[in-house]
RNA sequence: UGCCUCGUAGUGUAACGGUAGCACCAGAGAUUCUGGAUCUCUUUGUCUAGGUUCGAAUCCUAGCGAGGCAGCCA
C-alpha cells in the first residue's frame, strides 16, 4: 500500500475501499483525491461518524488528497445551527496533528448549492426526464409500491417547467407538488420508481433563511453537491447502496462532464453495550438520562473527549476495526484497548486512594516526613521521577483490606504482611473498629530496613498496594464511569432505556498525593492500580474533578468475581 | 413479498485460484515493588450442497442465514 504523506505514527490500514482508491491512482485516473464528510447537522457526532471521519480523512491524508466537511441540510425542518459548531470542533479534535492538513472547505454547506441544485433540476425537466406531480404523499408511496405510473407523469415539458417555477415561488403550499425524476415505475430497485426529487417546505431554514420554499430530497442534493465539489469517492453507509443506481442515473442523465464521483458503501460502526442511533441518543439526553451530549458515558465525540479518550486512541480503534461490507458487530474491549494500550505507553503514574481507610505505623515517628522516590513511568524512563512524602499516618484503599480474605489474597490482611508502593513493607498488628463494627482504622508497623536501598528492600512480598500520607494528601472529586447498559445489545429488542447500568456513574472523594495539584487538563494519569483518570471540565483550582476513563485489566477481580 | 448486499476461530479482520494468518477476548505458565505492563504457550474457523480446476475461503449454481431498502428523512 503506497502511504505518500504518511507522517506521524497513526499505522496505515488496508480495506477495500483503499484498495480501490490505489488501484485508480495507479491507473491514473485521478490528479488528486478528494473525499467529504456529510454530517446532518441535527444532532451531535457519535463514534459511529467517528469511523467515516478517520475513513474519509485517512484516504485523503493517505493518498495526498483533500476532504470536504458538508453539512448536509436540505430538511429546514430538523436542522439547527447549534449542531454545526459542535460538529466541527469535534473533527477539528479528531484530526488535528494528523489529517488536519487534508482538511477542505470547512463547514460547507449543501445549501449554499441550491441555485446549482435548482438549474440542474430545470434541465432535467427540459430533457424531459421529470415532472411535476401533485398526487398526495401517501398515494405516491401506494403507487411506488405497486409500480403504477403517475397520471402527471406524461405532462409536456413546457408545463413542468411552469410549474416547477411556480412551486419555486411559493404559489403551492407544502405538500401540494413535487419535482419528480422520470426514471422507470417498474424498475426492481424502488428507489429508481421516479424518487421525488423536490417537496415543498414553507420553512426559514437555518443557513439560507426564507429564500426557498422547496428544498431538494438528499439524492438529488447529495450527488450533485458531490459533483459540484469534484469529489471522487463518495464513501457511505451500507442503507444507501440501493441508492447507488439513482445516484449514477443523476449523474449520467445530466450529461455531466467526467470526472465523476463514485459511490462505495461500507458498515457502519456496531459497539455491543451501545446505542448509536441520533434518534437513541437524543432520548437519553432530552429525557435526562445523561448529563448531556458530552456525558462521558455517552459514545458520543465530545462525551469520550470529556471521559478522556484521545484522538489518537480513538483513530487507533478505528484502523482496528476496519473497513468491511459486513454489518458487523464490534465488542467493547476493543476501544477499551485501543485507550489502555496508548495511556499505559503515555500516562504518568500516580497515587491516589479512592476509599480512604486510616493506617497508623506505629513504630514511626511521629513528625517525622520522608520524601520518597516515585517513577513517573516505568514503561517510559524520560519520564523521570519525583518525591512523595511518606508519614506515621497514611491512608490506603479500603478494598486493599480485608479482615476475612479468601485464599491467594495478597493484600493486607491481619497479622499479614504487604508492600507500600515505594516505600516500607508493614504488617497489620490490630485492626480498630467503630461502635457499628466498621473498620476505621489499622494499626500497623513497618520493617524499617525494607526500604527501596534498605537493608531488607528485596523482600519477596507478594502484595504491592498503593497509599497517600494523611497530612500530605490533597481532595479530589473522582467520577467512576462504567458502561451506560447492562446488555451487549440494548437496541435489540425491547425499549434500550430499560437496560440502563444503574451503577454506570458513581461518584467519590479521593485523597490525592499532593503532586496532583498541579494536574494538568490535557494529560491522563494512571492512579496507580486502579485505571487511568483525567482532568474533568467541572474542576476548579481548589477543586480537583477526575474522570476515571477506563480501569486497569483487573485479572484477579475477573477471577473472584 | 420484491430488490440489493454480506456470510472466514467467541468477536473483529487478512489471505486478490497455490501452506488459512493477525488483533481483541478467554485460558495456562513465567516474571513483576501496579493482581497493571511484558514474555511464552493453548483452545477454537472458511454457512450448506453441488460444480469448474492439478488445486477453491476465493470462480459458478442452488439452498440456508444475516443486514439493508420500499419517507415529500438523511
Amino acid at each position: 500500500m503506497t502511504t505518500p504523506n504518511q507522517t506521524d505514527s497513526t499505522p496505515v490500514p488496508s480495506d477495500f475501499i483503499r484498495d480501490i482508491v490505489a488501484g485508480e491512482m495507479k491507473a491514473g485516473k485521478h490528479a488528486q483525491i478528494r473525499t467529504r464528510f456529510p454530517p446532518e447537522p441535527n444532532g451531535y457526532l457519535h463514534i459511529g461518524h467517528a469511523k467515516s471521519i478517520c475513513l474519509n480523512f485517512g484516504i485523503a491524508h493517505e493518498f495526498g488528497g483533500i476532504c470536504n466537511i458538508r453539512m448536509d441540510d436540505t430538511n429546514p425542518t430538523k436542522e439547527e445551527t447549534e449542531y454545526v459548531d459542535s460538529i466541527m470542533a469535534d473533527v477539528r479534535w479528531l484530526i488535528d496533528g494528523w489529517a488536519d492538513k487534508n482538511l477542505g472547505g470547512a463547514p460547507l454547506y449543501t445549501s449554499d448549492y441550491f441555485d446549482k441544485h435548482y438549474e440542474f433540476a430545470v434541465e432535467l425537466v427540459r430533457k424531459g426526464k421529470a415532472y411535476v406531480d401533485e398526487m398526495p404523499a401517501e398515494q405516491t408511496d401506494e403507487y411506488r409500491r405497486i409500480g403504477k405510473e403517475s397520471p402527471s407523469r406524461s405532462r409536456p415539458v413546457e408545463e413542468n417547467l411552469k410549474l416547477f417555477a411556480r412551486m419555486k415561488a411559493g404559489e403551492f403550499p407544502n405538500g401540494a407538488k413535487t419535482l419528480r425524476a422520470k426514471i422507470d415505475m417498474q424498475a426492481a430497485n424502488v428507489w429508481l420508481r421516479d424518487p421525488v426529487l423536490y417537496r415543498i417546505r414553507h420553512a426559514e431554514h437555518h443557513h439560507t433563511g426564507n429564500k426557498w420554499c422547496i428544498y431538494p430530497m438528499y439524492d438529488w442534493a447529495h450527488t450533485l453537491s458531490d459533483y459540484l465539489e469534484g469529489i471522487t469517492h463518495s464513501l457511505c453507509t451500507l442503507e444507501f447502496e440501493v441508492h447507488r443506481p439513482l445516484y449514477e442515473w443523476i449523474l449520467n442523465s445530466l450529461e455531466l462532464k467526467p470526472p465523476l464521483p463514485r459511490q462505495i458503501e461500507f458498515a457502519r460502526l456496531n459497539l455491543t453495550y451501545s446505542v448509536m442511533s441520533k434518534r437513541k441518543l437524543i432520548q437519553l439526553v432530552e429525557d435526562g438520562l445523561v448529563t448531556g451530549w458530552d456525558d462521558p458515558r455517552m459514545l458520543t465525540i465530545s462525551g469520550l473527549r470529556r471521559r478522556g479518550v484521545t484522538a489518537s486512541a480513538l483513530r487507533a480503534f478505528a484502523y482496528n476495526i476496519g473497513i468491511t461490507k459486513y454489518p458487523s458487530l464490534n465488542e467493547m474491549a476493543l476501544l477499551e484497548h485501543a485507550v489502555r494500550e496508548e495511556f499505559n505507553r503515555t500516562a504518568p503514574r500516580r497515587l491516589a486512594v479512592l476509599r480512604p481507610l486510616k493506617v497508623v505505623i506505629t513504630n514511626y515517628p511521629e513528625g517525622r516526613v520522608e520524601e520518597l522516590d516515585a517513577v513517573n513511568n516505568p514503561e517510559d524512563q524520560a519520564a523521570g521521577s519525583r518525591k512523595i512524602p511518606f508519614s506515621r499516618e497514611l491512608f490506603i484503599d479500603a478494598a486493599d483490606f480485608m479482615e476475612v480474605p479468601p485464599p491467594k489474597y495478597f493484600r493486607l490482611k491481619p497479622g499479614g504482611e504487604v508492600r507500600l508502593k515505594y516505600a516500607y513493607v508493614i504488617k497489620c498488628d490490630e485492626v480498630v473498629k467503630d461502635a457499628g463494627g466498621n473498620v476505621i482504622e489499622l494499626r500497623c508497623t513497618a520493617d524499617l530496613e525494607s526500604k527501596s536501598g534498605g537493608a531488607t528492600s528485596s523482600r519477596k512480598i507478594k502484595g504491592t498496594i498503593h497509599w497517600v500520607s494523611a497530612s500530605h494528601a490533597i481532595d479530589a472529586e473522582v467520577r467512576l464511569y462504567d458502561r451506560l447498559f447492562t446488555v451487549p445489545e440494548p437496541d435489540a429488542d425491547g425499549d434500550f432505556k430499560s437496560f440502563l447500568n444503574p451503577n454506570s456513574l458513581e461518584i467519590l472523594n479521593a485523597k490525592c498525593e499532593p503532586s496532583l495539584a498541579d494536574a494538568a487538563a490535557d494529560v491522563r494519569y494512571q492512579f496507580e492500580r486502579l485505571g487511568y483518570f483525567a482532568f474533568d471540565l467541572d474542576s476548579k483550582p481548589k477543586k480537583l474533578v477526575f474522570n476515571r476513563t477506563i480501569t486497569l485489566k483487573d485479572t484477579w477481580a475477573k477471577k473472584s468475581g
